[in-house]
DNA sequence: CACAATACGGAACGCTGTTCCGTTTGGCAA
DNA sequence: TTGCCAAACGGAACAGCGTTCCGTATTGTG
């Protein structure tokens, strides 16, 4: 018995491993907008100053890679809601997050060819996505019904598959919500 | 002016081209429906008994040789409506030619892809699928609607379009529509 | 300071879509 | 029937992709 039962030492990873693990992920964002989610990977690595050999050790393949990407977005729409509540009056607040959901979903026409392309690496990213923006627009939404601004009785996850599913077309070219999704908002008002 | 003004013989195609033209498309179903719609273009001219050089003479590349498959099999599964109500009651024409329909938006997983996908190969899919399937089950359900077997009143292009997203989700194994499917023919139904 | 363990870079591999060109063939004119 | 040539063919060749492999460099520790 010289072997620990659970005793698998964790043993932190190198600093200059950390350090590309994080390079290789911000440069992917910077590729995919430039060059959409089919950019070579070879020009990922080149982004991040950095040889392919080192991207394949810290995913194990592009899509993870384009899983993970997509991942730290969402997460990072998601902390938006709260910044934004934290700056601004309720409805203007669910109004700029809405503004940020809808240029998430559209710029990123490789999420909706993700989440149908049946490949493993994307099987987590539906729940991760209602997981992290479903409370996040719930937050929103409730404190816009507090502060009188727009109706209750709306479900949460029904309006942020509905402001998806009408981003997904017609992608306006300012960055701003389509007619469609600012008519949905509108509907959500008060008079 | 030796150059007659409008007069560019026709010139027919050679019978070799006509038949090898035919060949492809039907391998490429075959092979589509064997391996996915990924499979490699030397898969497909294999399967037709050609060279890889012969599938691109006649399709200027592997995107236009999907759409012309996806093309044919609209149109076959536009003709199936008139032969179904030629040899059966309405109501059973109806759920026979949604079954069918529903094993082909089921099997065929690379359509949805395709129409997402903004390949100009795919742009006037929609269109056709629109053009050629709309009638058809309009005039499933007219006779329906006669026969006094549904309700009247339904609009056959939403009908289609709902059915071809309930099919996208949970493929029943043998083919047959999905429960989601059967539910909405069943509340077509009179009682 | 030495020495593993860990991580790195980039050449190499296998597979893909597409092009190119020397060879073959179908159909018309003589 | 025969001869010809535009039309069509097959498949080697090319460029680009994802992924693997391995000799080399770096990091942290006793």
């Amino acid at each position: 018995m010289s072997v620990e039962p659970a005793a698998v030492a964790p043993r932190r990873p190198r600093s200059d491993a950390a350090h590309n693990s994080a390079a290789l992920l911000a440069a992917a964002r910077v590729v995919f907008a430039r060059s959409g989610v089919d950019a070579p990977a070879r020009e990922i690595a080149a982004e991040a100053g950095v040889g392919v050999g080192t991207l394949y050790r810290h995913f194990p393949n592009r899509a993870e890679l384009v899983a993970a990407v997509f991942t730290t977005e969402i997460d990072a729409t998601a902390v938006a809601a709260t910044e934004l509540l934290n700056e601004l009056p309720p409805g203007e607040a669910l109004d700029r997050w809405v503004e940020r959901f809808t240029r998430f979903v559209a710029t990123k026409q490789g999420l909706s060819a993700a989440l149908i392309s049946g490949d493993p690496a994307f099987e987590s990213l539906p729940a991760h996505l209602i997981a992290k923006l479903g409370p996040a627009i719930r937050m929103l939404l409730d404190a816009a019904v507090d502060a009188g601004d727009v109706r209750s009785g709306v479900d949460p996850i029904q309006l942020l598959q509905a402001i998806g599913d009408l981003s997904h077309r017609a992608p306006s070219a300012d960055g701003s919500p389509n007619a469609m999704v600012r008519l949905l908002l509108d509907g959500l008002r008060l008079r």
